[in-house]
Order: C-alpha cells, then structure tokens, then sequence
DNA sequence: TCACATTGGTAAACTGTTTAAATAGAGTTC
DNA sequence: GAACTCTATTTAAACAGTTTACCAATGTGA
C-alpha cells in the first residue's frame, strides 16, 4: 500500500518524470521497487516473473505511460523490426501504380507481422557509396525487399549467399542467387497470347521493355514460341521497346504499324504501355477493338476505366508483395534454403481486344 | 609504424573483428591508440581534433571499412534521423498516383536532406492504441508528414501546439493548428470555374468527396460562388460525392444527369472522379467535348493519355511533398513559427473540354 | 619567470534496454 | 537440521555510440 501511494503521489499521468525526460525503464523500476532486470522482463512476457510482480509492474507501466525505447532495445537486441524497400531511381517511381501494388501488399503485410517500412531509392551514388550495404550494417533494417531493378543492377550479388536477408518482389536474375517471389510472366504470356491466336489473330505485334528484365524476357520467349507453332514467321521487327511508358508504348506502337500496317492486335508488356498505344492509335484515327486490338500486362486498377476498358494479364502484384514480405520475415528469422515462388496470373477480358478482322 | 603494421597483420579488408562482429569504435579506437572519444570526434568532424590525427584515424575507419552502427548514435544523440509518413489506410493506398507524386516529392527532398522515410498508415487500431505518439517517443522518428486525413482524425489535435514535429501535405484543418504546405485549391477552382464559364457553359456539374476534407470544402464554395455570381441558381442538387474513385465518379455522373439532363460541363475534384465520368459517360454514348465537358483536379500523369486527354488543374504535388519536408526538417530543427504554404496552380488544357453547345 | 589562455586529447558518465550469471529464500528430501 | 531443489529476483555486463569535465602540454603577455 506505502508503495503504491507514494507511486501515485509522484508522477502519475505525467508521462515524462525528471524535468522533460520521457519515463524510462530505471524511472518504472524504482517506483516500483524492483530492478530493471525485472520491468524488463515484465515487458516481455517472460514467464520467469511472477503473476505477482507482473500485474503491480504492468499497472504502474500503464499509470506512467512508459514506452520502451525502441532504439534501445534494438540495440541490445538482435532484431530492429524494420524492413527496408529498395526501389528504383526512376522519375517518379511512386506515382507508379505498378509499384503502387507491390508497396501496397508489402506495408500491409509488414504492419501484420510487426514490421516498419523504410524506403530506399537505388540512385547511383546510393550503390557506389554501398549504402545497400549500410542499412544493414548500421543497424538500420533487418531485411530488404527489392523491386523494379534490371540485371545491371550489379549490387544485387551482395545479397546472393544469404550475407543479408533480402528478397526480390516480382523480379528475378538467373546470374545472382537470390530469393524471389514473381508472378508466373510465362503463364500470363501463354494465357495471351492463346486468347489472341484464339480469336484467329496471327499479325501480332510485341511492345516489350528492357531486355535487361528477366520476366519482360520470359514474354517476349513466349510471344515468339506461340507465333512460331502458330506457322507465323517473326522476327525483331515485330517487337519494339516501350521502355514500360505511356508515351514509349505510342511511340512504339506506330514504329510497329511503319514497319508492318497488317497487324491485327499487339501485346504489350505491362499496361502503362498498352494505354500509349490506345493513345495512339486513337489520335491516327484507327478503331480499338475493330481494326486492332490491344492487350496489356498488369491490370492497373485505372485501365478499366479507360475508353476503350482495357484486356489485360491481371497480375497478382499485391499478393506478389505481401508473399515477398512474408518469406523475407522467414529468412531474418533464420530460414537458409533459397526461396522461389511464382503466383499465377489470369486473363481479364474488357473491350480493347475483339476478333481478327480479315484483311 | 609499428602501429600500422600491427594493424595491416590483424583484420584489416575483414570488416568483422571479433568473430563475425562488425567493426565498432572501440575496435578503431583500439587499433589507433587514442581514445573512443577521439574516434567519436573524427567522425563527426568535431575541430578539436587535429589535422594529423584526424587523417590517421580517418585513414584507419577506411581501411577496417568501419561504419558507426546508427541505433547507439540515435540513442546516445538527440535525433534519428528518420521520417514517418501518415497515410490513409485506404485499400490500395500506394497504387494512387495522388499519393504517389506527394511521396516521391517527399522522399526525394528527405533523402537530399539526409533523412530515411518511415510508411505508417493510419489505421483505426493504429491510433486507438496512440501508436502516432509511440513512434514519437518511442524514438522511431524525428517528425512526421501526414497526408490524405480529413477532419475525422481527431488525433491530428495530438499534434497540435508543437507537441511533435508534424506537417500536413496537401491537406489543412482550420479546427486545428497544424504546419501545412497545400495547392491552392481556391485558386485552382477559380481557374476552372472561368475556363468553363468563358466557353459559355452555365450548367455545371460538381463531383466533389468527402466534405470532411477542407481542401474539397474550397473548391465547392468557389464553384457556388462563381456560379451565383453568373447569375446561376445553383444548390446541392447540381453537387454530388465521387469518393475519390473512378467508380464513385462515373456513379456521381449518372446521378447529376438524372437530375440535370441539361448539364454541359462536369468539374470533378479530382482526376480519378473524371475518369469515372468520362468511363459513364462513354457507356451512355455521350461525346466528350462536343456533348459535354468534363474537367478534372491533380494532372495525375496518365490522364494525358487517355481518349480524350483530360482537361485538369495541374496541381504541385511533387513540389508540396518536398516543401513539407522541408518545412518539417525546419521544425525539428528548432522553427517554431507555424507554416501555412499554399502553393500555385495552373490549368492545363486538353481534349475534355470545348465550347458549350447551345441547348 | 610567473600567470593565464589555448589546444588536443582522455576518462568517465550517459543514452535505455536485454540477458547471462549470481543469489536469496522457500520448499522438499533424507 | 543439513543438503538439495526450485523459483523469483537482482546484479552486472553487454550493446555502441556521444558528451562533458578535466588534464597535460604548449603558447602568450606582463
């Protein structure tokens, strides 16, 4: 009874005890006559402490409004409970809502789990002063999830051999060992390229990107197997770089028409590119889906609001980012086999693709 | 010499000292013979420490490769260097491109300013249980930027008389003071409202969202006054809630054309809500421009590519990011002034948009 | 030549937590 | 009643830095 009255009649509700200072672990342990060692191990549930002490310890902690110092605690322990994401130094990366999804399905997944995000851009200097690697070392993060980033993203082979927990969200690099969780491109190629076939299309023009990407690669492989087995004869000219932009899919898709007006429908490798080529084709006054059509890679929420609704891969970016966070949470904790797992993808039918027409 | 000899035959290139250790100070401090104090003050480029020694210790950290492990330095230091960014805990909050140019123009400033940027989402158990003040005192971060609340997150009053370091970007809540840096709104709606009054059009729709928002409660009460002003009887029946989202906006469309067949311009209050009335209003098969006008609010990057290309006010979003930051590294620094920074608007005139028809 | 200031550096205290080892005390066994 | 367990708690040493008070060795002025 002395103990709590005299405990009430100090600092209760004030939060912060010696002039200005938030209350610490030495402030609740000697209000509460016990040590340090005790609130401590009050505050993590350690069965060694009795029902006794826990609930006066716990009470006060309440009363005082203590809050461990994270820092502190991440200091004399092994974990800091952050995870980092590592995005590319594009223009304006987060306006993307490609990597709006990935983020998406990553910081609702971490929060679950426990975690902080921190973002990092890989700006150049940000490789060549090795500050992927400083996170690690000073303590800033526990593990890092990687996303958007191309095989000369070199830096990348400091993370295969399990030196640092990291995992690649919808990405991945047969050259460096690394663990990634991507969605199934090959599938979604198939699933695309069946459905154009399909519809008796067979002039069919590729708008890929960066051949520096693996899975943009894995489509394109796709595209040209399925047009070959189908008797078609193509070649590079029926592929063109959109560099995963608006306005280099527009670009891109006249280049294309230049070299060959007969092409009946064009595939693009992710969305944004496929809206540059409607864009683009309505300004030269051709009719999508009548005259050609168009199919995408993504499934961008907006893409179905768009005149005309875009066919699409729907990719499962959000599950893609919240898996990514989940294996990289196994991997702080201890797991040492590699980790590769792909999600399937689906084919959303909307108004940009139609029949061939015979021309 | 002998000393770098010592040195040169011990761990040098190993990085890790005592078995897998990292390097710490006292290691360097060890090697170098002086003190943790000295090392401590090299590094921080403290000028009590003399040209001669500064350049052996330096010279040494180099070559151990020693990077000071950032948790102590924030613990023993007054600040983390670190950001935290609220946003709404909406379901795919990072796939919006609003959001997305305000964090890019955050992250970008942050990361020129030598701070790391923290994602928090302000979900309903997040604030219940006070976490916006835990990542205060808990040490996360040194200040906060929040975006996308509106006036029913009465946990913004926290934050109120400097208790923390917080700054609004692109929001403001007169109820409360709170540093801000926003477009502005105002300026924008009387761009649009004269553009559209100027092309004769006197029947104007507005999408606005959720009234709890003060930027949004602008933009109406200009759209009202203006229209008055022209001699209009306007009331809440030309005015209807697009949530923010396409579908909301295409909803919003058919509701104000029931009401208002005669309608020949829509003012949404943001692009994703014009998207949604151009998406309706191409179903109902009416022609944007020539049967109706539709104009939008933000200039997200991808309305430029839709058919028609919207008509919209260009909002700063990039710029207001980096200039809350800005404004917020200030306050952790010391400014207790509070900031009010309204940033300019302009219209940006594209395919969505043309002369009234005389109905 | 003495008093005093300046310079460059060090030892020790401090930041707030975790954790391994030590210990006190109660309960059991022989 | 001594020896031996448990159990609950404490002590003290990490963790890896920063900061302040202090000290020795110079330099300067009267």
């Amino acid at each position: 009874m002395e103990t709590t009255q005299t405990v009430s009649g100090k600092s209760v509700s004030a939060r912060r005890s010696r002039e200005g200072k938030p209350v610490s672990l030495r402030d609740v342990a000697k209000l509460a006559n016990v040590s340090v060692a005790t609130v401590s191990m009050v505050i993590n549930d350690n069965p060694r402490i009795s029902r006794a002490t826990h609930i006066k310890v716990q009470r006060l902690i309440d009363r005082l409004g203590y809050r461990p110092n994270r820092l502190a605690q991440s200091l004399s322990g092994r974990y800091t409970q952050v995870l980092a994401l590592m995005l590319p130094a594009l223009r304006h990366t987060f306006a993307d809502a490609y990597f709006g999804e990935l983020i998406s399905g990553i910081c609702d997944r971490a929060g679950k789990l426990g975690y902080k995000v921190m973002i990092e851009q890989a700006k150049p200097e940000f490789i060549k002063e090795k500050k992927h690697i400083d996170i690690f070392e000073r303590r800033y993060v526990d593990g890092l999830i990687c996303m958007g980033l191309n095989d000369r993203h070199h830096f990348l082979s400091d993370f295969s051999e399990n030196k640092y927990p990291c995992v690649m969200a919808d990405n991945y690099f047969p050259k460096w060992k690394l663990d990634h969780v991507v969605c199934d491109y090959r599938g979604g190629a198939e699933q695309a390229m069946s459905y154009l076939l399909q519809l008796g299309h067979k002039k069919i023009g590729l708008i890929c990107a960066a051949s520096e990407i693996q899975t943009c690669r894995d489509v394109m492989d796709v595209y040209m197997a399925r047009l070959r087995e189908a008797g078609q004869n193509v070649d590079g000219t029926w592929t063109e770089d959109g560099q995963f932009t608006e306005s280099g899919g527009a670009t891109a898709t006249e280049l294309l028409l230049a070299r060959h007006p007969d092409i009946t429908a064009l595939l693009a490798c992710n969305d944004k590119m496929a809206v540059g080529a409607l864009h683009y084709l309505a300004g030269a006054g051709m009719k999508v889906p009548d005259d050609i059509s168009v199919l995408g890679f993504d499934d961008l929420r907006h893409t179905a609001f768009i005149t005309p609704a875009l066919t699409t891969v729907h990719l499962p970016l959000y599950q893609v980012g919240a898996n990514a966070c989940e294996r990289l949470v196994e991997r702080i904790h201890g797991r040492s086999e590699r980790v590769v797992e792909t999600l399937p993808t689906h084919l959303v039918l909307r108004n940009s693709t139609a029949m061939a027409k015979n021309k």
